[in-house]
DNA sequence: GTGAAAGCGCTAACAT
DNA sequence: ATGTTAGCGCTTTCAC
């Protein structure tokens, strides 16, 4: 591969001129500048990428930190934060953290070596203490699940209010007996969604039952199918479910079906995040809706505007309802 | 932030000493490398992959091309990749090209620029001309889709093989009526799985009618609808459908369903990839199981033996049928 | 408008 | 075992 000394040699020109030509700021003069595009097209130059980020001590590169890429909620906020990172011209690097330690150990140590600018987390189990310390040095931003308790900039929505909402809902129904199949709560989202859901129910004297509220490890189908099945053991079971996300749900979906009880008729079922999936289960699911691809088109920018130095606001975004079978049959 | 001369200067030692201590490779005494070690743990020195990877002429990234995050069958690849990567100190850069040409061209020119080492391209609809040329200059692999007319190396499985095993499976079953929900043919899989169809329709002399052969775009849950709607119009409609991925067979199990019709008792349904949602729908899909994880893990290290300059033979991987409810309620 | 030269941080060949 | 030094490919100041 040719580099810039021989575009220079050919052209006739120094190697300031090439380098002037290639990044269009300073002015070159017409005859030269065609002398100097003739000369790269002829050696199929291509500028090196590792010269020019250590002499601009720049990777352009973000890295993207989700726990698990198998979880569809995060694809579409890839795709946003993807989209927007290209046209600033940046690439970015995703990092499934598997929420193991020593990986994201791995993959934050790659911004201390100068190979990422910039940090985008999405992990809720990172390592908070770790987190806020590199963001003492270094740009990062939250994106969905933050720590309530850090000074680092996220992007989110108001969790409490978007379950509320989604409980309100079911109480609206008609349901009393209302059953919250919940992550570990050591998760701030976690606690902000039990939050929501309980001040629905206080807010029609309707009492929180301890046995209506089940925690899981994780977010899988998986998870949901024994969360249900625990609650379809209990003496009494609820006639209303939510779930707090859609892979929690649609197992959850599945397990009721075993039983051969029906959805809504004698169980009805909200998830959250509205997964693609969430339309092609029977019945189709109602769902919180969150502006996912925006999300990560804001998280982006804010991260960009972190790296130029500039101070950055914590941003939350709008949420939705989305109302379908699994509620109103 | 530190540099290798701070920490030479410090230890009382030259850089060259350090990037010794550093890389562990050739010997230093033990009283000097505890003075270097403790000089780096006092500056909080992390080396610069800038200067590294300028000095090396490699960036330790390698480019992973896929059409689309949002489609669950990559996901394990990925993990594979990820996982096998991460085991040889590379780095993955994941590019969703979205089978988009001009940001296929963003990301493949990283290769040129040096930004990436090598490539695995997992995205059907990629330009194969110019896949193929890069090829002659840069390391590359096709993983799961290939140009079977290029010489790049790559691992998949027998598409036509599997498309046969599952379309006689159907046929043993007693089923003579079998729809096929295939891609757009301009794609290699496609082809191939038609052609298994064809061949275990041939086997037991059951003429392969055209208006059973649908075609869709894309494999998304909606084309799988669409399909199926197309299919229960017509006069005579098929028993089975094979469609040939989990997505397009879900979309298919919905239409079905929303037609008051039972799987598998009046249409059986196969599908294609083993993606995890498939054993969360009602009933749970009969599928191909492709060994994903192990594709992405085969694809890394065929991509690393050809960065070192090894030479590269391709690599057909088994595939399973799985055996579930949409065929044998 | 253009060139000479310094230097980003590192590794490795060579010298000692 | 350790130090000296060149150089990877680029951008940018400072001259002219």
């Amino acid at each position: 591969m040719a580099n810039i000394q021989e575009v220079a040699d050919k052209a006739g020109v120094s190697v300031a001129t090439v380098s002037r030509v290639l990044n269009k700021k300073s002015s070159v003069s017409p005859k030269t500048r065609v002398k100097v595009e003739a000369a790269i097209k002829e050696l199929n130059y291509e500028p090196s990428m590792l010269g020019r980020n250590l002499r601009n001590s720049e990777s352009r590169i973000l890295l993207v930190l989700i726990p698990s890429i198998s979880n569809p909620f995060y694809t579409e906020i890839i795709n946003g934060i993807e989209d927007t990172a290209l046209n600033s011209n940046y690439h970015i690097l995703l990092c499934d953290t598997d929420s193991n330690p020593l990986r994201e150990n791995i993959y934050l140590n790659m911004i201390k070596n100068k190979l990422a600018d910039g940090v985008i987390s999405m992990d809720p189990a990172v390592n908070k203490k770790r987190l806020n310390d590199l963001a003492k040095k270094y740009p990062i931003i939250q994106c969905s699940e933050y720590d309530d308790a850090g000074h680092i900039p996220h992007v989110t929505i108001n969790n409490e209010l978007a379950a509320y909402r989604a409980v309100k809902h079911l109480i609206m129904l008609g349901h009393k007996s209302i059953a919250l199949i919940n992550c570990d709560e050591k998760f701030l989202y976690a606690r902000q969604r039990r939050q929501g859901y309980e001040r629905a129910l206080n807010e029609f004297d309707i009492p929180v039952r301890k046995e209506w509220i089940y925690n899981t490890d994780e977010l899988l189908f998986e998870n949901g199918i024994r969360a249900m099945r625990k609650l379809l053991q209990l003496e009494t079971t609820p006639t209303a479910v939510f779930a707090v996300s859609d892979t929690l749900a649609i197992g959850a979906l599945k397990e009721i079906n075993e039983n051969g009880l029906k959805v809504p008729e004698h169980i009805a079922v909200v998830g959250f995040d509205k997964i693609s999936f969430s339309n092609m289960t029977n019945p189709t699911l109602t769902t919180v809706s969150q502006p996912m691809y925006q999300m990560g088109c804001v998280a982006v920018q804010m991260l960009i505007n972190k790296i130029k130095g500039e101070d950055v606001e914590s941003i939350i975004l709008d949420h939705e309802l989305i109302i379908r079978e699994s509620t109103m049959g």
